[in-house]
DNA sequence: GGGAACAGTGGGCTCCCG
DNA sequence: CGGGAGCCCACTGTTCCC
């Protein structure tokens, strides 16, 4: 799960990305969409006005042929004159603005490419289109109604205005006239034309000001200074809806530029937190792959070893009691997990096969006696194939069963990465007569049950009659499909093998096996069983140091059945091995 | 009426060039 | 070193919208 949560994450930045970069070619085409449209509407207006002069054409030319038509402004500039003394900036405009009415159009080509670069417009300043520029600002909305005057420089202004950023940038590359130098002359030399500036440019104090500045260059400069301005603010406009678009859940409208800023704030800090536990996890789970990968490798470790275990317990067993081997029981190990396979070999009869898949056909500890069974690749015909380790061979997968538990709950206090590691369950089998045998194992897994199946496995033939969890243990929980072994009732026929291991056991060095076949007597002896023969064969021969130790749990408890417990526990073989 | 956006303007700072 | 150019910031005015 964390994986794809993690992948996920990772696609949704990337998604993040290319959105990010849709949306800038998208703005980008808008805006030249926007120019074009603009540029066709100067283009229209200016025809209206002009009646001649093709748009295209002036667009180039704009600058060196802007007076065209000067006529409509005229009229209404009368009016307005009283103001325009004042505006020594408008003057000059004046003198183009009524040629350079028609030039405005023109400029939007200029610009097209580049709309923020700032640079272009000081080329492009001329005092005529600064002059247009300004004028259509304050009346972008009302653009279309106002009186004839108005309207015209009013409407070669609304294409201007009303692009915003581009447009400024077109009409100054449009118009370009040389640098500054050239707007102080045209300023001085048509004062009269001022009307439509006045009418624009309100303050005539700020004018006299300009004009102080003009003179060293002050007018050129300034409208310079202006159209950089507009075009950075563009610039930061065009920015801050970049940011509004790639921000999720912001209303394009309502909000404003700071709390844009505020809300990218917050969504930069909620990607940067949620990074971060990306990390947390990809580490969490980069150290859980690897706890795991060395419990594998352990119990790989341990089940080889077990492995050799068995088989040396297989050929002791063929030479010490062949009648026994030939009647019930099963010696060799099988690496295979797989139950169903276990039962069919079982009741097929047939040990070569299994023991075929061995791993380690030579056995580490071959034992001392002249048993011609010991050789694990070709098991005595007698012998039976015991499934004491159907866990995975160490070169196979495996199991399912050993992958679940990883997730599994704290294990228990115990060993907790050993706990699955089969126990000895061949020290399970129980003598004959009427006993049962509980197991009472802290390893759960489904090898413990094939296990004791094999072992078991006599003349009896029903092995494990009954299993219930007394304490479920966490590797348990994770493999419902093998049911916990909290007690394992087995057929008392196959109580006798207890008296075959137990003989045979003097033989390991393990004392622990023994101990836990003393533990089966002191639980016989607890439900008031311990009469019977079998097990006290076992208890004959403790050799090993075995324990009887009394279960307080099974004490006073009612017991149908003669019952054998065994308690199996947990410790790594190889920890046997060694000892 | 107030807030927001836009635009004009002035000033300061930095960098580059002669 | 001085001047020009570019950039940025702050202030102010206007307009629009709620």
């Amino acid at each position: 799960m964390s994986i794809e949560t993690l992948l996920e994450a990772a696609r949704f930045l990337e998604w993040q990305a290319q959105q990010q970069q849709r949306a800038r070619e998208e703005q980008e085409r808008l805006r030249l969409e926007r120019e074009r449209e603009q540029e066709q509407k100067k283009a229209s207006s200016l025809a209206r006005l002009a009646h001649a002069l093709p748009v295209e054409e002036p667009r180039i030319e704009a600058p060196p042929l802007p007076l065209s038509p000067p006529a409509p402004p005229p009229a209404p500039p009368p009016p307005l004159a009283t103001p325009t003394p004042l505006t020594v900036i408008p003057i000059p405009v004046v003198t183009n603005s009524p040629q350079p009415l028609p030039p405005p159009p023109p400029l939007p080509p200029a610009a097209q490419p580049l709309p923020l670069a700032p640079r272009q417009p000081a080329l492009v300043s001329t005092p005529g289109l600064s002059i247009k520029e300004a004028a259509p600002l304050p009346t972008r909305p009302q653009v279309p109604t106002p009186a004839p005057l108005l309207p015209d420089s009013k409407t070669t202004l609304p294409p201007t205005g009303s692009p915003k950023p581009l447009q400024p940038l077109p009409t100054p590359i449009l118009t370009i006239a040389p640098h500054p130098g050239v707007q102080p002359q045209l300023a001085p030399q048509q004062p009269p034309p001022p009307t439509l500036g006045t009418l624009k440019l309100a303050p005539a104090e700020e004018v006299k000001s300009s004009e102080q500045k003009k003179r060293p260059g002050g007018i050129g400069t300034r409208e310079v200074h202006n159209k950089l301005e507009k075009n950075r603010r563009a610039h930061l406009k065009e920015c801050f809806e970049t940011l509004k678009r790639n921000i999720p859940n912001v209303d394009d409208k309502k909000t404003s530029n700071l709390s844009v800023l505020r809300t990218a704030l917050r969504y930069i800090q909620s990607l940067k937190r949620k990074e971060k536990e990306y990390e947390h996890e990809m580490e969490r789970l980069a150290r859980e792959k690897i706890a795991t990968q060395q419990r594998l490798a352990e119990l790989k470790h341990e089940l080889s070893q077990w492995m050799d275990v068995l088989e040396i317990d297989r050929v002791l067993r063929q030479t010490g009691q062949p009648e026994d081997d030939q009647a019930s029981t099963s010696t060799a190990s099988e690496g295979e997990d797989n139950i169903d396979e276990d039962m069919e070999e079982d009741q097929a009869g047939l040990g070569p096969p299994k023991l075929s898949h061995r791993p380690h056909p030579e056995l580490p500890k071959p034992p001392p006696s002249t048993a011609p069974a010991p050789l694990p690749p070709h098991p005595h015909p007698h012998s039976q194939p015991v499934a004491l380790s159907p866990v995975h061979l160490p070169g196979q997968q495996p199991p399912p069963q050993q992958k679940t538990p990883l997730p599994a709950p704290p294990p228990p206090p115990a060993a907790p990465a050993q706990t699955l590691v089969p126990a000895p369950a061949h020290l399970v089998a129980a003598a004959g007569g009427g006993s049962t045998v509980i197991a009472h194992t802290a390893t759960t897994h489904a090898s413990v049950i094939q296990t004791v199946n094999h072992v078991l496995q006599g003349p009896g033939g029903k092995h494990i009659a009954h299993i219930a969890p007394s304490a479920p243990s966490p590797a348990v929980q994770l493999a419902p499909a093998t049911p916990p072994i909290g007690h394992i009732t087995v057929h008392p026929a196959t109580l006798n093998h207890v008296a075959h291991l137990g003989s045979q056991l003097p033989l390991y060095p393990q004392p622990v096996a023994v101990s836990h076949i003393a533990h089966t007597l002191s639980h016989q002896q607890v439900n008031g069983t311990a009469g019977l023969g079998p097990p006290a064969t076992v208890m004959a021969k403790p050799a090993v140091g075995a324990q009887v130790v009394h279960h307080p749990q099974l004490v006073g408890q009612t017991v149908l059945n003669p019952v054998t417990m065994v308690t199996m526990p947990s410790f790594p073989v190889s920890t046997l091995k060694l000892a």
